[in-house]
RNA sequence: GCUACUGUGGCUCAGUCGGUAGAGCAGCUGAUUCGUAAUCAGCAGGUCGCCGGUUCAAGUCCGGCCAGUAGCUCCA
């Protein structure tokens, strides 16, 4: 890092360091007002700072208000912050004498060994490891704005009281701020929920929340998806299977989901037996494999499934198509010899690397290590750990550790990708799976003539067909790729003398394979346009007396707008090859 | 599930201090035939999320439930 870029607001150190700073002039403020607030824990986060307090009152926005006229007067009194050290006993003193009991918990959770040190801004004092910026006066009091207050856990742990949270933003200076606050102003109308009611994608209704109603338009979506993802899958060497929704209880034991997901799965009784609806495919392939014997010459047996599950999340988790009670996996089961492994990890990245930039996403990677709850010995755990680590390291890809986050039977690969407002949501995900061929005794014919445990990975690219529709309709903004487009052409005559020859061109386009839509309707050409734009139709084509005459269509692009009459073979090809390409053009 | 907020025609939203609901768009009908982002007129459409309470009177106040939104927890 250069010397003169330090102290520059695009260095990701240094605003951290002041949105640091501004969480500490937020509780300092908070504390001004009410002294009988206290204390929980105030970080600088990707974008801004949080800091939950315990206050015997709702905070509400007048509040927030309140508080950022007192940080404005913080940061004008130029308060210099010190930073100083104190003993364990001392610093726990320190703040039982200043009522701060979460400050207390905090320093008494610190390792014995552990520097334990204090920043001081005129009367207010706070348990922090720094850095900050040496005085309150380097924030710009009036670029500063606290967007919004809500319920978070003390030590994020549902059990223990819930806290208030206060998030904030600033910049160093007014106009960036505004910038900032409009650029979330315009994510928003880039939400898939806005866009899909208006694009007519999808419902959800009282009568079922969390499980999503697909329209015609978004079924078209979804199909031309689908379509798209079985001709890869064919290429990559998968075969296609489909297993019932609902299977007996009995399975569900023997899978290992009774004992560690029961509480997220629906539950039913037929002819008196308690069966259960399937919240992962997994055990329905698992009798597939065992439905005849395998030899190591059919492996890897390389089983896909589209496959609907179901599973009850917390009502306060719902959200749009991102996370609902059902959803179709595109899910694989792929079944391989122990040596095949690591070979088959790096085909299936290469997969998800074509489809994804097909779409242009990028993804983070987050490896997901043993969790508490877990099956099998941690030896397998650690190996299985390591394979999938060497593997992606092998193929250059970064990704960041999350300890403890992994499935049950295995540890995996998540593929998180962004939504409008930069929320990250995992879609693929790759599992390394030693302990469900064991429960299931899977077994195959090595070379030797002898039967052997095959592994498995578990893997799903889209993740859940809902959540990644919702993704590209953000990405997008609605403006789906010409091959993806539920309507790909609309036709607007002019006048009603231009009927007959627009129903022409409907039909050679239609026949062509084209999806295509004439607007008959008696309105004028500027209105006809206006709502084939907001439905963000790819290419509309003007067809009026002069070209009906010369056999012409007048192209229009959602994007660059009139474009000018063309022969309407000329645009057919055209368009044809656009959607065979899957360009990302328009 | 937790904390807070929100819920009025298909959509977006008004509705003051409690006095019995209003607009624009969409829809329908008619007129208009108009060349690149809204033609004009008329009509129709709401037990104000649901249930209960207070009151002479509740969209408005109170309670409970349901659903949604933000975040937490959890997760594809």
């Amino acid at each position: 890092m250069s010397e003169e870029n330090q102290y520059t607001f695009e260095n990701p150190e240094y605003r951290k360091t002041y949105w640091h700073t501004c969480s500490h002039i937020m509780a300092q403020a908070v504390k001004r007002l009410w002294p009988e607030v206290k204390l929980a824990i105030g970080p600088a986060i990707d974008e801004g700072w949080y800091y939950d307090f315990d206050a015997p009152f709702t905070i509400t926005p007048e509040h927030l208000e309140k508080i950022e006229a007192e940080m404005k007067k913080i940061c004008k009194e130029r308060l210099p912050l010190v930073r100083t050290e104190k003993p364990r006993e001392e610093a726990i003193a320190y703040m039982e004498g200043r009522e701060e009991p979460y400050k207390v918990e905090l320093i008494q959770d610190l390792p014995l060994d552990a520097v334990i040190s204090f920043y001081t801004q005129g009367e207010f004092t706070d348990l922090c490891a720094g850095p900050h910026l040496d005085s309150t006066g380097r924030v710009k009091g009036n670029a500063i704005k606290l967007t919004n207050s809500c319920g978070a856990y003390w030590r994020g742990d549902s059990k223990r009281k819930m806290l208030q949270r206060i998030y904030g933003i600033a910049f160093p200076k007014k106009e960036e701020l505004e910038e900032y606050l409009q650029r979330i102003e315009e994510a928003k109308k880039r939400d898939h929920r806005k866009l899909g009611k208006e694009l007519g994608l999808f419902m959800l209704a009282d009568e079922g929340p969390g499980f999503p109603f697909f329209l015609p338009k978004g079924m078209v979506l979804r199909n031309t998806l689908l379509d798209y993802w079985r001709k890869c899958h064919k290429r990559y060497g998968y075969v296609e299977i489909s297993t019932p929704i609902i299977l007996n209880q009995e399975l569900w034991h023997r899978s290992g989901h009774w004992d560690h997901y029961k509480n997220n799965m629906y539950t039913t009784v037929i002819d008196d037996v308690d069966y259960a609806v399937k919240p992962m495919n997994c055990p329905g392939g698992m009798l597939v494999y065992k439905n005849e014997p395998h030899s190591y010459r059919d492996l890897p047996l390389r089983m896909a499934e589209l496959g609907l599950v179901h599973r009850h999340e917390l009502s306060g988790a719902l959200h749009g198509l991102f996370r609902v009670r059902c959803f179709t996996q595109d899910d694989a089961h792929i079944f391989m010899t122990p040596a095949q492994m690591k070979d088959e990890i790096k085909n299936v990245v290469k997969l998800f690397d074509e489809i994804y930039s097909t779409f242009g996403l990028s993804y983070q990677i987050e490896l997901s290590t043993m969790p508490e709850d877990h099956m099998g010995d941690e030896a397998v755990w650690r190996y299985a750990e390591e394979t999938l680590r060497t593997a992606i390291q092998e193929m250059g890809k970064d990704f960041i550790i999350n300890e403890g986050d992994g499935a049950f039977y295995g540890p995996k690969l998540d593929f998180h990708l962004a939504d409008s407002l930069g929320r990250t949501w995992q879609c693929g995900t790759i599992q390394l799976d030693f302990q469900m061929p064991e429960r299931f005794e899977l077994e195959y014919v090595g070379e030797d003539g002898e039967k052997h445990r095959p592994v498995m990975i578990h893997r799903a690219l889209l993740g859940s067909i809902e959540r990644f529709i919702g993704v590209i309709t953000e990405h997008f903004a609605g403006a789906f790729p010409l091959w993806l487009s539920p309507v790909q052409v609309k036709v607007l005559p002019i006048t009603d003398r231009a009927h007959e020859y627009a129903r022409e061109v409907v039909r050679k386009l239609d026949e062509a394979g084209i999806r295509v839509e004439g607007d008959y309707r008696s309105e004028k050409l500027g209105y006809k346009i206006r709502e084939a734009q907001g439905q963000k139709i790819p290419y509309m084509l003007v067809v009026g007396d002069r070209e009906a005459q010369d056999g012409t269509v007048a192209v229009r692009t959602r994007s660059g707008g009139d474009e000018g009459a063309v022969p309407l073979e000329d645009f057919l090809s055209k368009c044809l090859v656009e959607i065979r390409e899957m360009s990302r053009r328009v």
